[in-house]
DNA sequence: TTATTATTGTACTGACTGGTCAACTAGAGG
DNA sequence: CCTCTAGTTGACCAGTCAGTACAATAATAA
């Protein structure tokens, strides 16, 4: 592994069970057993890794989880269920790991600098909008089979679910308990009869 | 206004718009023109002084907004409509305040301070079992008004919902966009039939 | 009045922050 | 052999961090 490679890994290990701030060049560099010199040969800043690690982390949860289960031959609606079980699967390895739910590693950065450092910020919103672009896709599956009528607002849905999927992320990490999820995405189609 | 009072309201302001590791003690300080001897006369430490704002934050948010709603004769339906359309203008008077969508105050130090930082995370554990207790409630009125059927399990389904609300905020914040609420909740009652 | 306590102000600590820099090493090409 | 370059190193900034020590002052009570 490269030293440059190094240095990703372990802004990933150490940015997925901590925060941005609380996770300095030094510890970064400890973890990846490199000096600090290299770091700024390889990195013009802490953020500019940060990014990295944040491509990183999106394209190994998309092409390792995401696309994977997109690409079965199954309804939509056991798609999203398959999702739903594979990341409380993930959440479970994670405490059993570092005894942490550490929730969404995006959206953990999210809401640590979206105020804070705009161009993160932005580098988030791209991957958000590519996030949501994946599950548009399989809302237009579901109106195509009949199951969705065709005048909702695809969009504007997709992004109802990914943020009803941040929320449960955020809910596990608050009470460090992984079966949250399960309940709360075994209940959340009553959410539907309570709001409209 | 009493020093400890002002030191709150610096406090609460300053995590409001920012995160916990940004936010330093002499900041805090400044904001509340207050000197560091008078900080640590009234609070022991930093997280102290956190926690009663967040105790300060979720009292304001329960009796300026949350209880008059609830208390009100609306469906629950209706109910629910009303606190996302104030979220909504939350939201929005906050931007134009001060430039960016903020989120939820509560959520946004559970995300950063959940694995760093017990007594806090537990803090907000109550402050979030609090809150899902009065959706219950909610919950309960929809299900006696025969709305709900009686068989759904209620705590899951009042996480879930606090869940979503969370996750819009979180969106929210990302896209520093406080339509994106709008369009969410409008659009909510569709992830029912995605996912079941 | 004096004694006591609550509050404020100033100066400071040691550790840590992100970042810089000049010197150095190893290896490839000629 | 020399030279060039990418990579590496550790010393070193200036500034900030949370927290401390303690004297000076204000308020209160006896």
């Amino acid at each position: 592994m490269t030293t440059r490679e190094k240095l990703i890994d372990s802004a990933i290990e150490l940015l997925s069970n901590r925060s941005y701030n609380s996770v300095g060049v030094q510890e970064l560099c400890e973890r990846a057993e490199v000096k600090k010199g290299s770091f700024y040969h390889f990195f013009p800043s802490k953020r500019d890794l940060t990014i990295v690690a944040l491509d990183t982390i999106w394209e190994n949860f998309k092409t390792q989880m995401f696309l994977p289960i997109l690409e079965t031959d199954l309804e939509p609606a056991d798609k999203l269920k398959t999702i739903m079980e594979q990341g409380y699967k993930h959440l479970v390895s994670s405490k059993s790991c570092n005894g942490c739910v550490s929730g969404c590693n995006i959206g953990n950065l999210a809401v640590e600098l979206s105020t804070q450092d705009e161009e993160i910020r932005k580098k988030i919103v791209s991957i958000f909008d590519e996030w949501t672009g994946f599950i548009e896709i399989l809302i237009q599956d579901a109106i195509s089979r009949g199951q969705l009528s065709s005048k909702i607002n695809v969009r504007a849905t997709a992004q109802a679910l990914l943020a009803f999927v941040e929320g449960t992320l955020l809910l596990c990490k608050t009470y460090n308990d992984p079966e949250l999820m399960k309940n709360i995405s075994n209940n959340a189609f009553n959410i539907l009869r309570v709001i409209k």
